[in-house]
DNA sequence: ATGGTTGGCATCCAA
């Protein structure tokens, strides 16, 4: 009888008001989200569909495969987000749009002033509570894993990108934790984190979203001092953000999660929910991804 | 084992 049970650490976690949603008891909370749009020229219905729905407070877009200046800013800013786009012409391509102003943005990822692709975007959002540091990245998706005999990445290989460009994102978050504020690292992963964050992980083995030294290389990041938002608010498999276009991976849940809201302990200190809109899948003329989105008390 | 789908851009590459 008596002593001090420790806490279940796989029970999901309540704010600290117990389940306080939006507006109640006078607490004020902010909806963050993900979504990979895979093409903003292809998904401007489906995304204002969504921004209308869900309401975020502030959402990062990967994919977006248009430039800044061929971005269709009105789409957005007509509904009252600012938008702040970080493009290439026809491939990747980052952006944030938020109701809140966009403060301190900046643009790719140190570490390599050679590299081209448009994958990493940052800002602060302020509310009367505090301030919140905002990454939105798309990660390397790596493929093809081409390897030497001895099994390190071809130099040069997509692989080798993936693994170098999680180097630099480490380093780059190591600076952002030291500011020491509520961060909230989101976006397409491109890793699958676990056996079950994918329908049919065999299949998955050798591919570059989650063969080891992937997933090491991300729980390293995680390591750094991340709460994962949805693993703190869900457990289980057959939860997925990502299904294929083909073969009716949606219809038969063959699918893998992929986008990933991660927080620091300032952040996950407010979380009050985390949640995959996979409704946004059946819609017309859907993205391979849906969106992640998280609730903050800030 | 193969082909299956989508987006952007150009007549193929990335996913």
């Amino acid at each position: 009888m008596g002593g001090v049970r420790a806490p279940d650490p796989l029970l999901p976690i309540t704010g600290r008001n117990g389940s306080v949603r939006r507006g109640k008891n006078g607490a004020r909370h902010m909806k963050i989200a993900s979504f990979n749009i895979n093409g903003i020229k292809a998904r401007g219905p489906a995304l204002v569909r969504w921004l209308e729905s869900a309401q975020p407070d502030l959402a990062v877009l990967q994919e977006i495969k248009s430039t800044d200046d061929t971005f269709p800013r009105a789409l957005i800013e007509d509904l009252g987000y600012n938008l702040e786009t970080h493009g290439q012409k026809g491939f990747n391509g980052v952006a944030i749009v938020s109701k809140l102003p966009l403060e301190d943005v900046t643009r790719g990822l140190p570490g390599d002033d050679s590299d081209p692709q448009a994958r990493w975007i940052e800002a602060t959002v302020s509310t009367e509570q505090g301030a919140l540091r905002v990454v939105g990245l798309y990660l390397p998706n790596g493929n093809p894993v081409e390897l030497e005999g001895d099994g390190t990445p071809v130099a040069g290989g997509k692989y080798a990108y993936k693994l170098a460009w999680m180097a630099r994102m480490e380093a780059r978050l190591r600076e952002l934790l030291a500011l020491e504020m509520p961060l909230a690292v989101m976006g397409d992963y491109n890793i699958i984190p676990q056996t079950e964050d994918a329908a049919r992980p065999d299949a998955w083995r050798d591919d570059a979203l989650f063969r080891l030294p992937s997933r090491k290389a991300y729980r390293r990041i995680l390591n750094l001092g991340f709460t994962e938002a949805f693993r703190a608010r869900t457990q289980g498999g057959g939860h997925y953000s990502f299904w294929d276009y083909q073969a009716g991976a949606f219809e038969r849940n063959d699918g893998i999660r992929i986008d990933h809201i991660l927080l620091n302990a300032y952040a996950a200190d407010l979380l009050q929910d985390c949640r995959i809109d996979s409704d946004v899948r059946a819609g017309e003329k859907p993205s391979d991804h849906v969106p992640i989105w998280a609730e903050l008390a800030l």
